[in-house]
DNA sequence: CAAATTGTACGAATTATTTCGTAATCAAAT
DNA sequence: ATTTGATTACGAAATAATTCGTACAATTTG
């Protein structure tokens, strides 16, 4: 198995995100999904080719447009970057984290009961 | 009000989070506090200092030993941090970070307890 | 086929971040 | 008062991350 190089940038998560989100993707997509003003399409290619370096995707090179695919584990990195945060933001505590996030970003009434119910399965 | 720059990098995090908790600290209780084998005093020091550029932290420089107090507010810093994790992690979805933070860092029953209520309290 | 377009490769410049060596300063101890 | 120890200041090196210019290759269009 690859080397699963679980500590992407910022720049690189976005990315990711967009190759989770749409399973593959050519290096163009991948720029127009992000929608960035401020850096231009051999960014985003650079950036991409360096997520294939480091092993975190990897790409079809059979057409001239080589399609890529996100190749690390969405949910182990999420995890990996959600446990980050909540050591050196939260001090170890994933409740205070939630708060933070709920008293936050408003969610909904329904997103509120799901996560009730999830509490409830985790008892 | 001082520029409140609202950005800290990691390493600028986990000393605000030692001022946060302490209240007041000269750099060698910040330092000791971190219990960073990989780098040395004067790397923490630095790092206070550009906080102290940045205006993010005051210190008082009566006494030679100076004394640094966190002068960003840790709620709001905390909630940007957290804003810009669904962001840029998940997506928009509150809800799937807290998930991911709750099935990840196996809060305990009492820390549950407090996200239900809290959760009670904001419906 | 020639020109224009689109794509990747590559290297380099830029910027941000972290780290440390060393000098200067101050305080305490002898 | 001299030495010793601890501290801050400063600058520079090392590393990491982002950005882009330009060259070259392939494809499409006229």
């Amino acid at each position: 198995m690859a080397n699963q190089n679980i500590k992407p940038t910022e720049g690189e998560m976005e990315i990711l995100q967009v190759l989770w989100q749409k399973g593959n993707a050519t290096v163009r997509e991948v720029h127009e999904a992000l929608n960035k003003k401020d850096s231009g399409y051999t960014t985003t290619l650079k950036l991409m080719q360096i997520l294939h370096e480091k092993g975190m995707v990897e790409r079809d090179t059979n057409q001239k447009t080589h399609i890529y695919k996100a190749i690390v584990n969405q949910d182990k990195t999420e995890k990996h970057l959600v446990n980050k945060m909540i050591d050196s933001v939260f001090n170890g505590s994933a409740a205070r984290l939630v708060m933070q996030a709920l008293g936050n970003h408003k969610a909904s009434a329904d997103e509120i009961d799901e996560i009730k119910k999830y509490l409830d399965s985790l008892q």
